[in-house]
DNA sequence: ATCCAGCTGAGAATGATACTCATTCAATTC
DNA sequence: GAATTGAATGAGTATCATTCTCAGCTGGAT
């Protein structure tokens, strides 16, 4: 019998101690619109022609802001791009070690994970990221007849 | 009941198809006995000065073919460096997305997750990271007393 | 001895992200 | 309304880990 409730990684709830301003709300709306993840430049891309275009540093700048707050996690691919998503949408991933294609996993198999106050020395859990690697299909045959 | 076993995250056996070369049995015996994550750089620099010296491209090319066959995992910082570990230790970390601090978790809590073989596509898994982020205590603290 | 294929590494290229700092903006006070 | 002030902005630059390039090397096969 546990000691304490275990906690579940899925309970981060966001720090909502001061509002979103402008501009983070425009790039959290994007990436909730978008439907898929995207880098720090297809944010800055994207933005360009709306009103509420910012220079790169800001979007950057904001990603980190939005990180910090818990509403935006980020992944980096193997190429080094980190990815930005809203953390509302708990979607990861399994990407191919050899030739880089990447497929959303219906389901975060986190869902039901707890863990343990103990284990987390004071830390408040905002979000997780979770990623599988492995060899795809195609890679696989390409491998084994070359 | 499920129509087919699911797959257990942590089953994944390395591909041992062919014999690591002597280069890919050092970096893998640098990682093991590091005890710790190290970068491409930290593993250059620490071959420097021994007889298994070797160039950084060379670090990274086999760097990358250890992570192909499964032996080895890398996760990457907020800074987007890169840490690399031997997949069969199973850490996975706590991250402050505040002041970067991490933590190791003992138990990795993906030990008794199952994936089902539909999700996975025909790829066979290697490796996963797990990293949780939060806001350690300290900067707990410092934020609420501003 | 010659050839060849793959491996190597020094240095340059790349590219994402972080930094700098002069300028702008917004809110507040005279 | 004008002045003040501190924060936010962004264009350009710097940084730095990683990847690429390519000429030279190595070691096995002929």
């Amino acid at each position: 019998m546990a000691s304490e409730a275990a906690v579940s990684v899925m309970n981060a709830s966001p720090l909502n101690a001061s509002p979103l301003n402008a501009r983070q709300s425009h790039l959290l709306d994007q990436l909730q619109a978008a439907g898929h993840e995207l880098s720090g430049q297809d944010l800055h891309a994207r933005l360009r022609s709306t009103p509420h275009c910012m220079g790169l540093a800001t979007v950057y700048r904001h990603l980190r802001q939005l990180q910090q707050r818990g509403l935006v996690r980020c992944r980096h691919l193997p190429s080094g791009e980190a990815l930005y998503a809203p953390t509302e949408r708990d979607e990861h991933h399994l990407t191919c070690v050899d030739c880089g294609r990447t497929l959303p996993l219906r389901a975060c198999p986190m869902h039901d994970v707890h863990l343990q106050p103990q284990q987390l020395d004071g830390f408040r859990l905002l979000f997780h990221t979770l990623e599988f690697f492995g060899i795809c299909a195609s890679c696989q045959e390409r491998q084994d007849v070359p």
